[in-house]
DNA sequence: CGCGACGTTGATTTGCCTCAACGATTGTGG
DNA sequence: CCACAATCGTTGAGGCAAATCAACGTCGCG
């Protein structure tokens, strides 16, 4: 019965890790042999929703890969309320890269939007990883790379588009992810209030 | 006399590099012999002020290093005007990465605001430089890694603080910086008009 | 069932824009 | 070296997009 249990979760993590893998190999090559280098120093995790990856005055414990669901980065403005900054789903990577970086207390809070999975690398896992995989390097760096460019764009959006522009940009660009977070959360991340965004929906159906 | 130039141009390349080489070094270890290999790939580049190093519907020719100097990256919008997304200046680097990645036709503007100089990595070179130096990849992913980190903050900026608040964050910010560009274009960079900042500035010496 | 979280709607206010006219400074050609 | 234009910054009047504030409806959940 122990050997069974174990076999199961054997199997779930390194099937619960395809996407990751998957991903990887979308930018760079890595071997079977590599790939379970890689699944020893990484866990998988299920976070339920509300429950935190991060919060204010942590250092950033991992850099996450959400394998599944949704999270909100979001920090404490000075009057009270909650700001959003960005949202990460399936396949995107999330951390305060600064905190974990620097391993030192973050001013941010990750929360699952919904419940969901992600894959765990720690700093010091990462770190060895880097060696014995140099090509993550490269794999981080085109992840990076556009991250950067995708929030210069966003910024552009920001910058040019009327609120009522950029909700419908940011629905036509994700039409289903528009239906998975409260429309107080979207207000906030596309910079205006949720009244705001109940009058725009108002208009057109 | 002829020989005479000759001669400045090749100590120049090599010591006008340095600033690059320094800000390689601060991220990952470069032998003498990889930097003389570094050298061989990249060239040297007085830009005027007002020159362009890129415009839209050119392919983006190469990922850049300011030396020094200051450059805007900007792009026409509908109405005519022109929106700075961002500045670079000494030790950044600059270039429109889904251009340049992807080899196609870019929409924006990336010109001198002064007269300037930067180093030029053309695509392949970088490539090939990639591949005989694997340390540039890890330099790079933590030259975009900050950058994205540092676009998330602004982002934050633009969400929270209004015209006169972002004004004085990044006067505090870049104080030196402040006088190195016309108004309105730290206008169009922080998302309001050259008046708005111009009363704002009337306020208070 | 009743409470709290979320969304809606309307009245009022405000931060910033638009438009226009006017200085100041720079640069350029005669 | 001056005249003149072009560029950049300033100031004011009026307008608009979105915020604020407040009241109310609705749904999910303990």
């Amino acid at each position: 019965m122990k050997n069974k249990t174990t076999t199961i979760k054997a199997v779930s993590k390194a099937e619960s890790c395809v996407p990751l893998l998957h991903h990887i190999r979308r930018y760079v090559p890595l071997s079977d042999d590599e790939a379970s280098l890689l699944l020893d120093s990484i866990h998988f995790k299920i976070v339920n929703s509300k429950a935190f990856l991060l919060q204010a005055g942590q250092v950033c414990g991992g850099n996450y890969f959400i394998v599944n669901g949704c999270f909100r980065m979001y920090l404490n403005t000075d009057y009270g309320t909650e700001q959003i900054i960005q949202f990460g789903i399936d396949n995107w990577w999330i951390a305060d890269y600064t905190s974990f970086e620097q391993q030192r207390p973050s001013d941010r809070f990750i929360q699952a939007v919904e419940k969901s999975s992600v894959i765990v690398m720690e700093k010091k896992e990462q770190d060895v990883l880097f060696q014995k995989l140099p090509q993550l390097e490269r794999y981080f760096r085109i992840v990076f790379q556009r991250a950067y460019t995708a929030q210069l764009n966003r910024i552009h959006f920001m910058l040019n588009l009327s609120g009522e522009e950029r909700y419908y940009h940011f629905h036509n660009s994700f039409p289903d992810f528009v239906q998975r977070v409260p429309q107080y959360m979207l207000a906030s991340y596309l910079g205006f209030t949720p009244e705001f965004l109940s009058k725009v929906r108002a208009k057109r159906g």
